[in-house]
DNA sequence: ATCCTGTATATTGTTGACAATCATTCGATT
DNA sequence: AATCGAATGATTGTCAACAATATACAGGAT
């Protein structure tokens, strides 16, 4: 296989991706078009591009003349955001109890475990690392390219907001409950009590973000 | 309030749009960037913004150093979004049977009457044009901004494959009895009730696109 | 002091030109 | 005749300059 150079946008969509996500670049501040472009060595034809679709993506907003800012979401769009999530994840979870193989069961089981143990050394970062990964294989089960690619979205744009530690509790142990309540629902390949187990655990994290009291 | 001229990106992204979803750009077209230009009397800069948005609305494909092609979705991609569509339906008629109000309940059954005798009289467009409509105000009404892009989106990429005729069945009379029933479960706030009859509604579009065969 | 107002500056919007890559065609070789 | 390869044409990728718009600032009138 070749190596190919990917094309200027895309390279620039990646790094103001990741600016973006690592809260270099926060809620409501500018992209300077020219300045991005000079700190890159390139010219503003590729930043817009990628800032076109960062838009559609939703991780920025564009003012016509005015320029183009980060999101800055208002708690009610998180809210929003939030209940769709987990509605996507108990279609998820829905999908995964009549399909689930042997080994996919053991690769969540795998996962759990070491969540468990993660949670009892209080290593927050960790377990957060593993929960990802969690929710992210039962997407990547279920079997639906469309699914994946929505969930992936609409969690670069949770995370958008620095909200980070509330997607997951910080009740580890309660949480990690809450997964072994999934992993039953699924061994026993109910669909219906996994999709609720799912939505429900999803719910929490609305429910953190309203108990803050954020207003973005 | 001063009209103010939209950007050329705009523009050209809903002349784009509308070539797309008209049929006049079928999937697997090319988007010949000069010769659109020319066409629309602009430079190829805001051709290719706006086709770098319709990328990430899933509307064409770009290859790099090839161009932009309309999406030419196969089979399972297609059955992949009814299948969302569904579930986001179920969900959006979960919420409105909550939180329906008395002029909603009236505005949707007001839409039911006018399909009512659109059936009879075998008029597949008009029935078609309200049958949106009312699946629309569902959305609408649901108050959750985001749901309400999501369907938008969705939407146009289903309709982007001629497969318009099979959104709604045959049998009009059939679709507008769930239709009544969907009416009968929201008066009556039963949320588990609405949310099934509107997935399960949405599901027969997937059935019968499984069912022509169609590969893409 | 505050509020206009006109000017200067900065930023975005748009364009046409040039470079890089891909597709095609024609010719040479086997 | 078929295949490979080089030259040619077409198309996309990138850039820098120009135009249009918005912002910031200074000066004057009230």
């Amino acid at each position: 296989m070749i190596e190919r150079p990917q094309s200027l946008t895309a390279v620039v969509l990646q790094e103001l991706e990741r600016q973006i996500l690592s809260g270099n670049l926060g809620p409501g501040e500018p992209v300077n078009e020219k300045a991005f472009a000079e700190r890159n060595s390139v010219s503003r034809g590729p930043i817009r591009e990628a800032c076109r679709k960062l838009e559609q993506a939703g991780l920025v907003t564009i003012i016509p003349n005015r320029g183009v800012f980060v999101r800055k979401l208002q708690a009610k769009d998180a809210i929003e955001i939030c209940d769709i999530r987990a509605v996507l994840s108990g279609y998820a979870g829905r999908i995964l109890a009549e399909t689930v193989t042997r080994g996919q069961m053991a690769d969540l089981t795998e996962m759990v475990e070491r969540m468990e143990k993660e949670a009892r050394l209080r290593n927050v970062e960790a377990f957060y690392a593993i929960n990802s990964e969690f929710h992210q294989a039962i997407f990547d089960f279920a079997d639906n390219q469309r699914l994946r690619e929505m969930y992936a979205a609409i969690n670069k744009e949770l995370y958008l907001f620095r909200w980070r530690a509330m997607l997951v509790s910080p009740d580890l142990e309660k949480s990690n409950r809450e997964h072994q309540e999934i992993l039953k629902a699924l061994a026993e390949r109910d669909a219906a009590c996994t999709a609720m187990m799912m939505e429900r655990h999803a719910i929490s994290v609305k429910n953190r973000i309203v108990a803050s009291g954020l207003g973005g």
